[in-house]
DNA sequence: ACCGAAAACATAGCATACTATCTATAATTT
DNA sequence: AAATTATAGATAGTATGCTATGTTTTCGGT
């Protein structure tokens, strides 16, 4: 029985996605984000005040992962999080203005980077790859 | 300004590798395997007997990384790692019965997830998908 | 009004990855 | 030969992700 490192879409996703991250990391870090925040802000520069439960829904990423990555963005002062008036069980997240900030040049960054992962590729070929993630990720969904 | 994660390959690459890593956990995790031990343990079922430096330069993970990963392989009876002869800076890790015993099993849990995360995609497009991921890894090595 | 289930969030413990740094040994230079 | 540099591996510290479990608050049914 053999297997191929190359042909094998999980071993390469996964090698990929390592390289995306270094990559982006790089960029952001001067800033003062890193690859776990930068989700998270993504859906908070969009809309604030969402509460844990709708970053979950949105992320794709568990609780309590989702939890530990806003602890730390609070430590490093990019939310603030207080809680629901309504529902005492619900604490609600709110950008910093340092946090607000950082929209644009962390956007900037991500967008770089990911033109410059897939310089390699055509317009043709980007496009597909973009398609083609999507539909597995789909995939997954459905089993 | 705006972003789209369904139009980041960064963050679609990221997603479906948690994905993968979450399906393959759950296949091999029976046989007392977990995904960071599996890109080690391909490499020694090919070639027993390699040193820390030569996993480190096929497998594109970090010095650090590979060590920790070992160590945990040593303690759960994958392997056994010892001293080389002739430099003594070197040590050569080697599989145990057990670890050996595994690879039929593993490599079929590891086809079984690939196949199936894929059901989506026509041969074509997965074929197409392997071949974009190569090139988009192949084009972070040239910057 | 109460009690049990459900929901929202936190915490514990672990794996996997990174950077930075330390230790031990080997190889090279002077 | 001694000093310097390079290499192999280990360790420390942190981030990011997971599962499992705990805590608090709310809600539904009786």
């Amino acid at each position: 029985m053999t297997f191929s490192m190359r042909s094998s879409a999980g071993y390469l996703t996964n090698h990929l996605a390592r390289l995306f991250a270094s990559g982006l990391q790089a960029r952001i870090r001067p800033l003062g984000l890193s690859t776990g925040v930068f989700p998270v802000m993504l859906q908070l520069w969009d809309r604030d005040g969402l509460t844990q439960k709708e970053l979950v829904d949105r992320l794709g990423i568990e609780q309590a992962t989702v939890a530990n990555t806003l602890a730390r963005m609070e430590r490093d002062g990019l939310i603030e999080r207080r809680g629901d008036a309504e529902d005492g069980r619900v604490k609600r997240t709110w950008l910093t203005d340092q946090g607000r900030a950082l929209r644009d040049p962390a956007i900037a960054a991500a967008d770089a980077e990911n033109s410059d992962a897939l310089s390699g590729l055509t317009e043709a070929e980007r496009a597909q790859l973009l398609t083609l993630l999507n539909k597995a990720i789909a995939t997954f969904g459905t089993r």
